[in-house]
RNA sequence: GCGCCAGUAGCUCAGCUGGAUAGAGCGUCGGCCUCCGGAGCCGAAGGUCGUGGGUUCGAAUCCCGCCUGGCGCACCA
């Protein structure tokens, strides 16, 4: 049941009462200032110019054909415009920490996604070098999405794609040979647009080392073949190596290779040009995607008979379609989001419903360190790589840090201060709050687990900070739906901060143990501390119970 | 030039399907340790919400113009 249902219910009908027909939608949410109580209502506001009344007469109207549950509320005022604020009784109050403790850890899931199958593309890097802190962010970001569909009842698959065919490809074997060539004292350049960085030279010296010295006098056409094969390889396990370590997990793992083994560019291609949406200009064959909101045409095919990379994309969300999903979310970072526009009209014009592929844009990462920007740039070959970084703050830190802004506002990794063990680290904060809340089990000698609310008289809970508790917990179901609606797990970082704080205030200015309302406050203490760990588990951050 | 994203306190950012006095953290200043963890808590100062219009009973939030920054505008990926 939604909550303030009953409060919703009866003011629809007093509306009715008042003559408004059909009753328009307005809203009944918890105010932003605890003194305006517990929840209030626009409801006046919007009926007034219905009406033709001034909005305090309406809710004065609306307080007298107004009947609610017995025992429900507390205090009823107008307040304000015309807003009316409902003081809700302790009892009803409470009746969140039952749902919590019967709930546990599924306190906030819901089933709003009805099953629906949705596929979360992310990280997706090429395997031309390590992953980055960029890549760190899609990561944190795209686990998180996916988690939030899985706690809004949707199924969820993690995919990664590898851009094994690509020209890339090419110039990571070649670069791969250069550095052979130079262990073995010859002057071999790197290629145009080639892979600097040092982890080549170690993966030259590592080659020659298992395959030995006749490994660098192949014939270059064959040792370019080995490269890419090692390349590739070791790539992708460092790779895999860094998102497990990160606490990621992928459930397909998707090669672009596997597109042309299939045919299934070809069969894109072919559908493509069959339903008339191709044309040939310049030697080259170009799909019309201003026909479906691009704004210029593009080319599948270039002249030198090679496709570009849009042609594959397309076959590779087609496939996820054909699959089964009934959503592709992918998360790209910024420096692709002009490239959003073509796909989603290439997929338009495979017939494919605009609901279905969604690209979630990540702005870029600065990563700071005592107060200086750490410069990174992967063609230089000086990076910041993901693993340095949570090698340095810890993974919960990272995932963290990487969450807490929206994904469309630039990020400013703050390196020292996801370091630190204070109050001023955010991360720190919340998992200190969860510790706290279990030391008081633990000096209780009790587990959280086994503290009922059964038999305990909850409506002693009646100070600001608890009242203000009880509605921030009622509050988180809400925040996961919301967060998963809108693709933003920052409102759960947002939320748990909130709630720290609450919960972090509450615990100094009130003794829970060897107190006459001890039970009552032990079914609190199990509330917060279980919703915190929800909210940590959503994000894959760990809730310890000691700092 | 065109497109996307952003511009909110000294700094980093929330708030944006319109709602009450615009919030948090850092930093600054000032309080609080017999007491479940002071690894914490409480308070103060600090804002023309980039800017100019518009819609509305009501705009940080919606619409339009302009300014600034990031990114993108390939027969690259």
């Amino acid at each position: 049941m939604k909550r303030h249902q009953p409060l919703i219910d009866a003011l629809a009908r007093a509306a009715r009462q008042l003559g408004a027909s059909p009753v328009p939608e307005f809203k009944v949410e918890a105010p932003r200032d605890p003194a305006h109580g517990d929840a209030a209502t626009n409801l006046a506001l919007i009926l007034a110019p219905l009406l033709g009344r001034k909005p305090r007469d309406v809710a004065q109207q609306l307080l007298q054909a107004l009947e609610l549950p017995p025992g429900y509320v507390k205090k009823v005022e107008i307040a304000g415009p015309g807003f009316i604020n409902f003081f809700l009784a302790e009892a009803q109050l409470a009746g969140v920490l039952d749902e919590i403790l019967a709930a546990g850890g599924h306190y906030g899931r819901s089933d709003a996604g009805r099953g629906l199958k949705v596929d979360v593309e992310f990280v997706s890097a090429n395997p031309t070098g390590p992953l980055h802190v960029g890549h760190g962010r899609g990561a944190a970001l795209g686990d998180a999405l996916a988690s939030l569909f899985e706690w809004t009842g949707h199924a969820v698959t993690r995919e990664f794609y590898v851009n094994d065919a690509g020209v890339q490809i090419d110039k990571l074997a070649r670069s791969l040979w250069a550095r052979v060539q130079q262990q073995v004292g010859r002057a071999a350049e790197l290629p145009e647009g080639g892979y600097q960085g040092q982890y080549l030279v170690e993966l030259a010296q590592a080659a020659l080392a298992r395959e030995g010295r006749a490994f660098a006098d192949l014939p270059p056409d064959e040792g370019v073949r080995r490269c890419r094969t090692i390349a590739l390889l070791s790539q992708r396990a460092e790779q895999d190596e860094d998102l497990r370590e990160f606490g990621v997990k992928f459930d397909v793992v998707f090669a672009e290779s596997e597109l042309y083994r299939e045919r299934l560019i070809e069969r894109a291609l072919a559908d493509l040009a069959a339903q008339g949406h191709t044309f040939e200009q310049d030697g080259a064959l170009w799909l019309r995607t201003t026909a479906f909101g691009d704004d210029k045409d593009r080319v599948l095919r270039k002249s030198d008979g090679t496709y570009t990379y849009l042609l594959p994309d397309i076959a590779y969300h087609r496939a996820k379609h054909e699959r089964g999903f009934a959503r592709a979310i992918d998360v790209w970072g910024a420096d692709h989001h002009g490239y959003v526009p073509r796909v989603r009209a290439a997929l338009r014009a495979l017939g494919l419903p605009d609901e279905f592929f969604h690209a979630e844009i990540v702005q870029l990462v600065r990563v700071m360190r005592a107060g200086e920007e750490v410069r990174f740039s992967k063609r230089t070959g000086e990076i910041v790589t993901l693993r340095e970084l949570f090698q340095e703050t810890g993974v919960d830190a990272a995932r963290y840090f990487f969450l807490m802004r929206r994904g469309d506002s630039q990020l400013v990794f703050d390196v020292d201060l996801a370091k630190s063990q204070t109050e001023a680290n955010p991360v720190f904060y919340v998992q200190m709050a969860h510790a706290r809340m279990s030391g008081i089990f633990r000096v209780a000698a009790r587990e959280p687990d086994g503290v009922s609310a059964a038999g305990v008289d909850l409506s002693v809970l009646a100070a600001p900070e608890e009242v203000e508790l009880m509605n921030e917990l009622a509050a988180f179901p809400g925040i996961v739906t919301r967060s998963a609606e809108t693709y933003e797990p920052h409102r759960i970082t947002g939320y748990l901060e909130g709630l720290a704080r609450i919960a972090h205030a509450w615990y100094h200015k009130y003794r829970v143990l060897a107190e006459p309302e001890e039970a009552a406050r032990l079914v609190l203490a199990r509330a917060v501390r279980q919703v915190l760990a929800n909210g940590l588990a959503i994000l894959g951050i760990r809730a310890p119970d000691r700092m």
